[in-house]
DNA sequence: AGGATTCTCTTACAGATGTAGTAGCTGGAC
DNA sequence: GTCCAGCTACTACATCTGTAAGAGAATCCT
């Protein structure tokens, strides 16, 4: 469901994004995954934010088994551009244009990353006039 | 001071958000702003917003006259590269092209933003070769 | 079957956050 | 000098978050 309130502790949002990382499986998996990322929790502190996200709506769980398998039920791509959203009406106003600029001028670019932006700008700059 | 742990409630941002639009002020230019921008709190609530964020140096406070002053102790700027690159590093694998892309095919631009990014993009091509 | 392993469920608890009331000080109005 | 309005300081309290231990149920190994 596309709730307008992604709003989740750090922790939890990790656990979110693991649980993505991994596609779905049950706390031990998920917990294998924190641990590969380099964030050592105990078993029982993912279960519970794995609960607290199912709560919230973030994550499903099924338990066909012995052991629940979770999975996301919000698309990684949702949450993603609700954040972006959220950067840019709180430091842009609400236009994203101006957030672009700034990206392209403090972060480093590849040369390939650079054309590959030409080809998308010029197809925009095309179909605009 | 650059620390390195943007950590704020939402409210906290909120309000750092509005001294950042008054520019200085006393508490209660500062609760003026929160209430233009919709957001309706008491005085003792926003009170307890600056100094906490006072405490966590966010904030400065001034008190030469009979009502203190805040203002701002970190830079908006600044805040918002963090933020940008949190999400960058979050979603985007570390890599600001793909968020910049995902910018461009989804949110809508103007024909002078387009041709704004199209100058820079220009520029960063040829200095890049 | 009996112990070891693995899960889930329940409970705990400290610190952060949102939200605000109340008491007391201080400078200006009269 | 007294009273009022505005400001700060202190206190409060419910929630949310991060973190996890312990108890009991299911499963598996031998």
């Amino acid at each position: 469901m596309s709730k307008s309130e992604y709003k989740l502790g750090s922790t939890e949002q990790e656990v979110l994004q693991a649980l993505w990382g991994v596609g779905q499986g049950n706390v031990r998996q998920v917990l294998g995954e924190m641990h590969a990322r380099g964030r050592n929790l105990a078993y029982t502190t993912v279960q519970t934010m794995l609960t607290r996200l199912e709560q919230k709506g973030f994550v499903e769980s099924d338990k066909s088994g012995m052991a629940y398998i979770y999975r996301a039920a919000v698309d990684r791509e949702e949450v993603m551009r609700s954040r972006v959203r959220s950067v840019v009406e709180q430091f842009f106003d609400g236009a994203a244009a101006p957030l672009v600029l700034q990206l392209i001028q403090t972060e480093k670019f590849s040369a390939d990353e650079i054309s590959e932006l030409h080809k998308l700008i010029d197809k925009l700059d095309s179909s605009k006039q």
